[in-house]
DNA sequence: ATAGCTGCAAAATGTTTGCGCGAAA
DNA sequence: TTTCGCGCAAACATTTTGCAGCTAT
């Protein structure tokens, strides 16, 4: 991947937010700095930044749009249903669930994002004993 | 809400289906005994049946298109990352999310969808002492 | 009779893409 | 100097909406 003023930029902006912006919203951010940069160079990029695992995508139910972040670990969110405040989970809150599902229908969770990911039995079988 | 043959088809056959299937791929199935059922129509309807809690709205990260169900109580789901499957988690699964949640940072969980809702601390104190 | 639903097509929304130019390697 | 990223605008996909006519109450 080329550098480009654009994509640090971009970068940068979302390193400094503590909030889950749209692309929309970074690119008003962005545009203070860089005026001539257009939303689909943020588009771009943020796909770019997502790929290389210095961004995540925050999907949102009922929000429309995808909204980023790029600060800490991967982690899920509390939306508030009254005023649509987001807040960061932590780990500890998930802990048993992984062990539960597991236990339930044999499904090894990998990741907490908005939804629970993972690879489920029939896959594992697959894996172990590939064709 | 005033009674139409297409409604009570939509629900009729999201009620069969084991699947979770987007607006468009419902309209396919409908069309099957309505053909003249049009696409915004199953829009319209679902959305009618999600208001009156009678279908659910199933948002799956990665899915560009929002899927519906209408089988038994709400439930988070747990998608394959292999082959996209996506199976119904048991409320068992989160018992002690709720309680984690609370302590942590206050937040009381209404729903678990995909995403985790409910009330944050701030609205909260609004509630108990309205202006 | 009339409120509300329909099919249709156009609009709205969020995101992706093709193009010719300019910047990075 | 060649490759890749840019800005722009058009395309695209999903969902919503305006309208004129039909249907349930």
């Amino acid at each position: 991947m080329k550098y480009s003023k654009q994509r640090e930029l971009i970068l940068k902006t979302l390193r400094q937010l503590d909030t889950h912006p749209t692309a929309e919203e970074l690119h008003v951010l962005v545009k203070r700095n860089l005026p001539s940069i257009s939303l689909g160079t943020v588009y771009r990029n943020l796909g770019q930044l997502v790929d290389s695992k210095l961004v995540r995508k925050v999907e949102v139910a009922g929000s429309s749009s995808v909204r980023y972040e790029a600060k800490g670990e991967e982690h899920c969110h509390l939306i508030c249903t009254e005023c649509g405040s987001i807040i960061d989970a932590t780990p500890q809150m998930f802990e048993t669930i992984d062990v539960k599902v597991k236990a339930e229908v044999g499904f090894t969770v990998n990741n907490h994002g908005i939804i629970l990911q993972g690879i489920c039995k029939e896959c594992q079988a697959k894996r172990k004993k590939p064709s």
